[in-house]
DNA sequence: TCATATTCGTGACATCTTTCACATTGTGTA
DNA sequence: TACACAATGTGAAAGATGTCACGAATATGA
């Protein structure tokens, strides 16, 4: 959807990929690396160098032939075009073992994502610090989450518990949900809702590693009308 | 890509849709519900009524007007056409806090497919049983996975060991990965591999809710050869 | 300095996915 | 039995995403 040429919109899986350049370009600086191409930085984020050349076109910055990208050029410019100027406050809800797992992987991942609070009903956890993340218990949800202005949630509650906790949270200003719970949760427009669905994600792989070696069982049969 | 119109490729996004929806049935059928609209099991796996009745179509069953799908059958032929006859055996590679979560996260969600060991190098947790599951050193990988014909993998270890045990693993003959690791891992072609990136996610969310308000700064500048 | 090899930037094209829209067909009712 | 209704099944259009291919730009070395 073009308009007049000068604007574009941008798609949502360029987003996801130049997260991925991004970390790319991490890795490449501590190796010391100053340059790299877009057949390199493909390589490392499983995209094609066409993806990765596209993709970079949305940031306004531009690359030299021959020379490929400044390492650090490029990952100053995802940052201008993903980041907020400030950080932006995280909230992680539901610390059983997916959510503590979740915490020590984040921690220390992205300075301009900081996970600032983490909540939870078991009065065994709340209170205390885990992981470095202090637990409140659900009742201080709002309270917390409007002091400290915070944007984003993380959920890992248990599915019964979804959509009521996704509704408390968009009613405390949660603007995006990374949403780890196997429900698709209803939000108003304009919040922005990620989901990760690990038993989805493991039946796409059981599927396809079964039928890939004789590779016609992925096709299908149509309703056929031909046949008689 | 249509072979004379009675075989056609089914698409990645509707396996994936598929397994939301066999999920939407389980529960309709927990409910004692015989029968089920596409506008309902859209509402509940996040789809369009429209993609429901798409992605059905590739099963083969159909549903009757006016009374929609038989909960039942329907998640008879998701089953028949996702799942293996047999049980697929999974095996989970790096116990940590993510490995332990995603263990106790799949124990029984799936009958057709059962974590059958888990490995690690800490000798704190070989030999033991975690979460319901018989944890093995790392040498002990092809043998185990060989003598149970394991067919899929999870792979929760550090980014840093990513790709040698990506090559492990399909030396020993897995045929599909679900990959936890923040690593574009290379595999022989014929090996399904699916990522779950959580730091791309949550950057995606990030983005996404910072930008909404507005609305304006999805769209971008193109490199403006008509200024001057 | 100039030719060469290499890579970027991007219009145009191809493919994949979703949405539209409507004919079709069971179902319940009078 | 015949009618009206409500959902399904599905070609076809629209939209999103990925790929191709080639001109432009730049470093390198004779």
């Amino acid at each position: 959807m073009k308009k007049n040429g000068k604007i574009e919109k941008v798609s949502e899986k360029t987003i996801g990929r130049l997260s991925l350049y991004r970390r790319a370009m991490d890795k490449l600086a501590k190796e010391g690396r100053d340059f790299a191409f877009s057949h390199e930085i493909a390589h490392m984020s499983g995209a094609t160098p066409d993806q990765v050349r596209r993709d970079i076109m949305v940031l306004g910055y531009s690359g030299s032939p021959n020379r490929g990208y400044s390492v650090a050029e490029l990952s100053k410019s995802i940052g201008e075009f993903l980041d907020d100027l400030d950080v932006q406050k995280v909230v992680l809800v539901g610390v059983g073992n997916l959510g503590r797992a979740i915490l020590s992987y984040f921690t220390g991942k992205r300075p301009k994502l900081s996970i600032i609070a983490c909540f939870d009903n078991d009065t065994e956890k709340t209170g205390r610090v885990i992981n470095g993340c202090r637990c409140y218990p659900m009742s201080q949800l709002q309270d917390v989450i409007n002091e400290n202005s915070a944007s984003i949630a993380i959920m890992a509650v248990p599915f019964s518990a979804s959509q009521e906790v996704a509704d408390r949270l968009t009613h405390s200003g949660i603007k995006g949900i990374l949403n780890f719970t196997p429900v698709s949760i209803k939000v108003p427009h304009g919040i922005h809702v990620e989901d990760i669905d690990m038993t989805m994600a493991l039946e796409k792989v059981a599927f396809y590693s079964r039928q890939k070696p004789q590779g016609q069982l992925l096709e299908r049969r149509t309703n056929d009308k031909a046949g008689h």
